[in-house]
DNA sequence: CTTTTTTACGGGATTCGTAAGGATG
DNA sequence: CATCCTTACGAATCCCGTAAAAAAG
């Protein structure tokens, strides 16, 4: 059974031919991108069929770009771009932070907060797993991988009250402790 | 030698990925998408790979997307309606035209027209094979497949000067056309 | 037990690089 | 004839769908 898709650029498709039109031949192409020409001759190819239109004019000394191709490179640029940002933005941003978390909450607080905090938690760190100890009455110690809710800013290793912290937990756990 | 490409998200993956957060479920998503669920799983798991950090929390009565799902699905959704676009415009526009085009040029305006005239349409219609007829005196008379220049417009079949028109080739033509 | 996701695996398609074939000035 | 692009083709890879396994209420 034949392939019924519509036809829809591929990211390597565009990044070869961004690169055909930029290096101003297949050849030096080839070269800039580590890869065959004959690879982006027929990805080129491709897309040309795809789009049912030409894109290169080919001519002894390199290529060219047609109207249409000229359409597609301006698009192209902003697609891979964007695709560019995506990547920095969720590779850059630290891994989603995972562990154990075990906090402790007076009664009162926890009847409000325990719900949606290990909802909130749940949904947006899920590689946390998060316990409670609630009834507290008096200030909370700290042991080991146990720490005291704190008066003013409740988050242990808060850097905005100065002590460090393990990554990100600081902004999720609204009353709590982290290890 | 392995792979050592950089992780470079494709375009099949977000589509994946997308259509998975609006479905809400691997199931919904494959029978939407007609895709064996096993195809979405694994493109979102290189997601996740590629990215190092977890996009979907998967759960019994579905999935929902973590932060980072969250960033990605709205900077993919930017890049999959910029590919609609580009797709889009590139296969709206009519086909480059094609075919054979004859003008006839006073001698005058030939010679300072034709050079650029030739090279223009060629790299910009590479499929269109322009002849010239050179030398005409009088006003031209249209004959089948030859088309008299106008005074104020010398394009034939101009839509401004309300003759109909083959595709596009008022555009391109520097003797009186936009562009 | 039902629903959902994950993993295993085999067939088929795709991609790439080498190398030969053309076109063009 | 030199340079560039295209085509042919074999090998490695990738992708998908079927089907079995695991998790979770």
């Amino acid at each position: 059974m034949p392939r019924l898709d519509l036809f829809i650029v591929d990211i390597r498709q565009l990044r070869y031919f961004v690169g055909v039109v930029e290096a101003g031949s297949f050849t030096k192409a080839a070269a800039t991108l580590n890869v065959a020409q004959s690879a982006l001759s027929l990805h080129v190819r491709q897309l040309e069929e795809g789009f049912g239109t030409q894109l290169l004019v080919r001519d002894r000394t390199g290529v060219s770009v047609t109207a249409s191709g000229d359409k597609l490179l301006e698009r192209a640029r902003i697609i891979l771009k964007e695709i560019l940002l995506t990547e920095a933005e969720l590779t850059n941003s630290v891994a989603a932070p995972s562990g154990e978390v075990t906090i402790g909450i007076p009664s009162g607080a926890a009847r409000v907060l325990s719900g949606p905090l290990l909802e909130s938690v749940r949904s947006e760190l899920p590689r946390i797993s998060l316990k409670m100890i609630e009834g507290m009455t008096g200030p909370l110690e700290e042991v080991d991988g146990f720490w005291p809710l704190q008066s003013g800013c409740p988050l242990p290793h808060c850097r905005e009250c100065g002590a460090n912290d393990s990554a990100g937990t600081r902004r999720v756990l609204p009353g709590g402790a982290a290890r």
